[in-house]
DNA sequence: TGCCTGCGTTGATATACATCAAGGCTGGCA
DNA sequence: TGCCAGCCTTGATGTATATCAACGCAGGCA
């Protein structure tokens, strides 16, 4: 299996002037989800016009969020789901001891908040890793319209479901694979991801700190740097700071997806 | 964060004498929902007598699965989501190089099949690690009641979302706790569980080997055996082959949730 | 402009866990 | 009853990654 798969894909972007249930920065918008230019990524295909704007009621605001800050906190009541619409967010989860290790990172067009629905409250930390907009979707609502069109049902079953199979491949990532192995996949996930948003599928910029990708990979950011720079040896990438170059991908999917 | 919570519990157990749309083993049984007595563990709680009674359509039928026999295995159809009777499981995921991780173990009232939602095939496998039996809820069934019983909705969602909780709960385990950490997580969550089940919070019988131990916990089988010898040498439990006997929980429970 | 701080790289060393190997239980089956 | 196979334990050794430490670079701010 292959290490993360592309995230779960958010429910509804764009948002439309409706009320105003976000305690935080509520952004009153003019566009809906129907003239999204995001719909692909989020929302259900093959709406009916009717169903189309049934679900345009979906986004209540959008919201700002400025890099470094929380889309939400573990133990905050939860309330909504939120799609990325610009910007990057981690995923953090916390143990008592102060240790914490992140889950996942978040791009435009994926969902943010699925772990709130459990118990009625965030179970990680969702931090901004640069300045971000998201479309708020309360979840009562999604609930309520999920009843009336199957296939915004199916569609929050899909992303539900996805994320769990996602989860299960980071988990084998982290059982099974040695480091060059987690480097190589998690640098191939987030090529991929970005490619289906229409950026270059070899150069890219990290979001991210080396220690945060460690926490996300079950390494210290020493091993991811130097594997980093192993790579660089191996003429597999090049790397400037943050800004990756993927010069054979080939040889580094075959990392990734070892002896195959 | 804690280690391994709790399995998602399963929707609904016991089934009733409807149609028979699983292809291996369909079990004929008279039982349903509304009596059986695993039912807290995995329907909703506050259902009218009505909802009820519709909840009864849930099952399908049941099936029974032999020590050793899949379940279901990765690439299979997805139809239904199974919820644990009697037995015990293991779920695994596969790499392309042969490579396997084992991603959970579900014991009665808990519930498998949810990773198949996503694409309409299974991503793992689900083998029986003692004879076991399930019923069989067809998915389209629940996804159709639950577009009419709210209390089933809300049910589905949150399964699916502890689910996605526990999930990032093990990447905490395997991707920042050392081996006892993770043992005495281990150990502790299955007490836990069993206990919530009606038996003994100190004396278990493990189901798995320490092979699959290792794969789940993201080590090998001698560290798990090492580290249980340790855990005997330090007079936390006693071990006898697959029984335990926890002999300081507390001490346990502490290493579990390391520094706290 | 220049300083400071956070981030990244690299080297030396330590260590937790894996690997290799041998032998001992235990339970199923002939 | 006795044998065999799978599972488990334990020891010796190897290795991937962590840890400790020093330094360099880049961007923000005074």
């Amino acid at each position: 299996m292959n290490a993360p798969s592309p995230s779960p894909q958010a429910l509804a972007p764009q948002g439309k002037p409706c009320q105003t249930r976000e305690p935080i920065n509520p952004i009153q918008v003019k566009a809906a989800c129907s003239t999204c230019n995001m719909r692909e990524l989020c929302m259900p295909v093959n709406l009916s016009a009717g169903d189309l704007e049934v679900l345009d009621e979906l986004v209540a605001t959008r919201r700002k969020v400025k890099r470094g800050e929380a889309l939400y906190n573990s133990g905050d009541v939860f309330t909504s789901l939120y799609a990325v619409r610009t910007g990057f967010f981690k995923t953090t989860v916390h143990a008592e001891d102060g240790r914490d290790h992140v889950t996942g990172f978040q791009m435009a067009g994926e969902m943010l908040g699925l772990d709130g629905v459990a118990n009625d409250k965030h179970a990680c930390d969702a931090i901004a890793l640069e300045d971000a907009e998201v479309c708020v979707m309360p979840f009562e609502r999604i609930a309520e319209l999920s009843m009336q069109v199957k296939a915004l049902q199916s569609h929050l079953h899909k992303v539900m479901s996805r994320e769990i199979v996602r989860d299960q491949s980071i988990m084998m990532l982290l059982g099974t694979m040695r480091a060059e192995e987690r480097l190589a996949a998690f640098v191939v996930n987030l090529a991929q991801r970005l490619h289906a948003r229409g950026f270059s599928s070899t150069d890219l910029v990290l979001r991210m700190t080396r220690e945060e990708i460690g926490s996300y990979l079950g390494l210290k950011l020493e091993t991811v740097s130097r594997t980093f720079s192993k790579f660089v040896e191996d003429g597999l990438i090049d790397v400037k700071q943050k800004a990756i170059h993927i010069k054979d991908v080939e040889r580094l999917q075959k990392l990734a997806r070892p002896r195959d």
